[in-house]
DNA sequence: AATTATGTTATCATATATGATAACATATGT
DNA sequence: ACATATGTTATCATATATGATAACATAATT
């Protein structure tokens, strides 16, 4: 047991929330990235949340809720926004 | 109005019904499409609803409700899923 | 034909997504 | 600085997704 230094349980513990953060992040990464290219697209089309909530056909407020990602969205929700913003939702395994 | 022959009206039904059914089918596709390449990637692996269930940590019955097409499901849902099918799942919209 | 593996369906309990409203924060324009 | 537009956050009610178990149907294997 080194008195000074970094100990070794130490670096574990870290490198273990490094891996279960990047797990967390692996799998949270498709859902940021949809999110992010649909907050772009809403920018292009220069249309407001509201307006686009509109056409949703629900509140601002939950298109702020989406966008902001706190929570795990339904396939059909995420299909509706993309369609009210006039594209086309592509999903692919490989 | 001619006593034989197709009415206009039931024309007009009938292809206000086949838009319905082509809206309707166009808004399921992308959920159908992605269920038809996790069925698809569950069989090349040659495992079962029920390793599949295992492996994402829930039940056999739960997987066959999900690629039954049954209901709405989340997109973390279906990450797992594909995941678990040693797969990375990509999301675009065009 | 009998047994086993696989998939389906129904049902219940629980967690969570979603719609909705309102209050607030912040940016934008006049 | 004020007013307006835009986005955020909290909260509630309701619908629905999900986990879980069990009974059933059907296919596959011996």
């Amino acid at each position: 047991m080194s008195k000074a230094g970094v100990k070794f349980e130490d670096i574990k513990t870290r490198l273990m929330k490094d891996e279960e953060f990047k797990a967390e992040y692996e799998k949270l990464k498709p859902r940021y990235d949809l999110i992010a290219q649909i907050i772009d697209a809403r920018n292009q089309l220069n249309i407001t949340q509201e307006e686009l909530a509109l056409r949703v056909g629900t509140q601002k407020s939950n298109i702020s809720r989406f966008e902001s990602g706190a929570y795990n969205p339904s396939l059909d929700f995420v299909i509706k926004v993309a369609r009210s913003l006039g594209k086309e939702i592509h999903i692919t395994i490989n």
